[in-house]
DNA sequence: GCGGATTGTGAAAACGTTTTAAATGCATCG
DNA sequence: CGATGCATTTAAAACGTTTTCACAATCCGC
């Protein structure tokens, strides 16, 4: 594990038995020695500090490579304080599908090319995952944070914006001082989903909401009154039931609803399970999409709507999302701090994007 | 940033104009000169180490808790060389929902309480992510590496055998020497759901399986065509089709098969994704599930299959895998060596169960 | 009371980097 | 020709741990 440095070995001193097959990791010495440069001059050079030549750059960038040098992580972060490290907070909850994978691939891939690790931090307490923020900032865990599913004065953002902590926020909050964040536009999804209905002559639409204390529910609900009022239609808006409940518990309370009198004829779902849990409780009532019902949903991977082509979609692409908080929070973390460029909004779109 | 040592102030230096509200993190010297020991003292008692007075230790850890001292990562990481991170390789594969979601809570769940920290790497090249393994082996990125969609001479497999690096599979291989993993038994998941069909009449059940190149295919396989054997019915099994195939591509399979003579009237599916395109595709033809045919699928959510009652389910708990996947690597990074200890074959469950 | 264990503690080196401050060579200049 | 500047390079000190080795007490048997 360690280099046989140059010094004459004075007394037989017992050589390392265990496996000397892998060669000692390249270290700035290594490269110093090839080349006959400082360690300093090495460090210097591979950073292309401007004081370095432009001869002595080349060599070293040729001979690092050559070796296939790596810069020590823990060296370095120790020397600068900083971590490299961006930590993701995972949510347990599901109601869309794969929706902490999508977002994690879309931040890796911004990562990609950067020193940055991408390392994640669930939130183990059932509650809020306050905690798991203050720890981070207060021991120096990460250099940047990304969280999701914002509250309007969201705890967590509340404490990065006192820190003066990078990170970026999936969905946006109602403080007066703007932070990072990248969301999508819930309100137009909302809004034109329910216009959709009711373009269908559907005229009485519902919308199952996340829970309220979510920012975005909010944006929905507005998305979805705001058609409703323009085109003067019946509307109904259930109240002991979100995004969040089992999804057998959605099925069973559209298929109670369906049973009683007034009841809705379009469904904005905000995610494809519940697009799939009302469809069946519609169906236990023997009613049956595009027939006595539309439903609008939104979108958010291939894999379910596609099979059910009646189910109209507006689509959300979640691993830009993912893509774009990771280069926000660079840019971030980077210095930037015009909000301009650290506020993204994603409107919706109707087609599936095809991916590289 | 940086404390102020006790060397007296001689020239009057700018002052750290910068916000100088955060405490300087504690560290090692903090506690030895609170405590008035050396910080090779300090060091110890908190590493329990044996020769340390019991009151000393005592003393030590007080102050420590008191303070709030953490260890700092970098500096144990420079110093042992061990990295204290577990790798975790991302596929973007997810024709199980929340497949690497669960996973990763599980294993979340392993590691808390210890000093690891969970680091996702994703595989970019669409082919493999051995290079991924490769790069975090050769430059010592982490500790141990965890991933899953195992082959039967899996390459990744191969070199951290070779390496003799921990990791743990999700999945088994066919090399001699015998590796750390978790799997299901996916054998006795498709056995006994092909049973289960032809209990219920089924004369002619088919299943669905994943690509052929992974070991866990022709488990199910196996099993599959166990039960077939022994009661002796008819079965199918499609050839140009499988569980990583855009799910609209496996409804309309199945909707084209359904429609051609001797079509089968039992599925096994994997996945609840694929379940329900197969119930798609057959109600594309007019055919109800329960009465011309039947599903028994496997359930890894509470998600999807709760809303289909008739379709019957046999449970995978992938946060459980996690979590076994968690311990078991954390075992082998400790030195354990007994295969018995470091293998792990999760039997299907009837019952979806009640996570506290 | 004296060698030799035994027990508890400490000084210093090291891990691989970055950074501060200084050194070197060398041309320019008054 | 000594001083001044500029362009390059370097030695050495840190960052916060762990670890090797040595040191100071205390204790034991004689």
């Amino acid at each position: 594990m360690r280099s046989v440095s140059h010094s004459l070995a004075d007394t037989p001193k017992a050589p390392p038995a265990d496996a000397p097959l892998k060669a000692a990791k390249p270290t700035l010495r290594t490269i110093a020695e090839l080349t006959g440069f400082a360690v300093t001059t090495v460090s210097r050079a591979l950073s292309n500090a401007p004081q370095i030549s432009a001869e002595t750059r080349r060599r070293v960038h040729q001979v690092a490579s050559e070796i296939g040098y790596l810069p020590d992580r823990a060296a370095q972060r120790l020397k600068t304080g900083r971590t490299n490290v961006i930590s993701v907070l995972l949510d347990p909850h599901e109601e869309i599908l794969g929706y902490g994978t999508s977002l994690m691939l879309g931040i890796a891939r911004a990562l990609r090319d950067t020193p940055f690790h991408l390392i994640v931090t669930p939130s183990f307490a059932a509650t809020s995952n306050v905690d798991a923020v203050r720890h981070i900032v207060r021991n120096g865990m990460a250099d940047g944070i990304i969280f999701s599913r914002t509250e309007p004065f969201d705890p967590r953002v509340r404490l990065l914006l006192e820190q003066g902590f990078p990170f970026v926020a999936h969905g946006r909050t109602e403080f007066s001082t703007p932070h990072p964040y990248v969301d999508y536009d819930n309100f137009t999804f909302a809004y034109e989903a329910t216009r959709r209905l009711i373009a269908r002559g559907r005229r009485k639409p519902t919308i199952i909401l996340p829970p309220k204390r979510m920012t975005f529910s909010q944006h929905l609900q507005h998305g979805f009154m705001t058609a409703v009022r323009e085109a003067g239609v019946a509307y109904e808006i259930p109240d002991d039931i979100d995004l969040d409940c089992p999804v057998d518990q959605i099925r069973d309370f559209v298929s109670r609803r369906a049973g009683l009198p007034d009841a809705p004829d379009g469904f904005v779902c905000g995610g494809e399970v519940s697009a799939l849990a009302t469809i069946t409780g519609m169906s236990d009532r023997g009613l049956t999409l595009g027939n006595e019902y539309d439903i609008v949903a939104k979108q958010t991977s291939k894999l379910l709507v596609n099979i059910q082509p009646k189910v109209e979609t507006i689509y959300e692409d979640l691993v830009d999302t993912g893509f774009r908080m990771g280069t926000t929070l660079l840019a971030a973390i980077g210095g930037e701090t015009d909000p301009g460029k650290l506020q993204t909004l994603l409107e919706p779109t109707i087609d599936f994007p095809d991916r590289a």
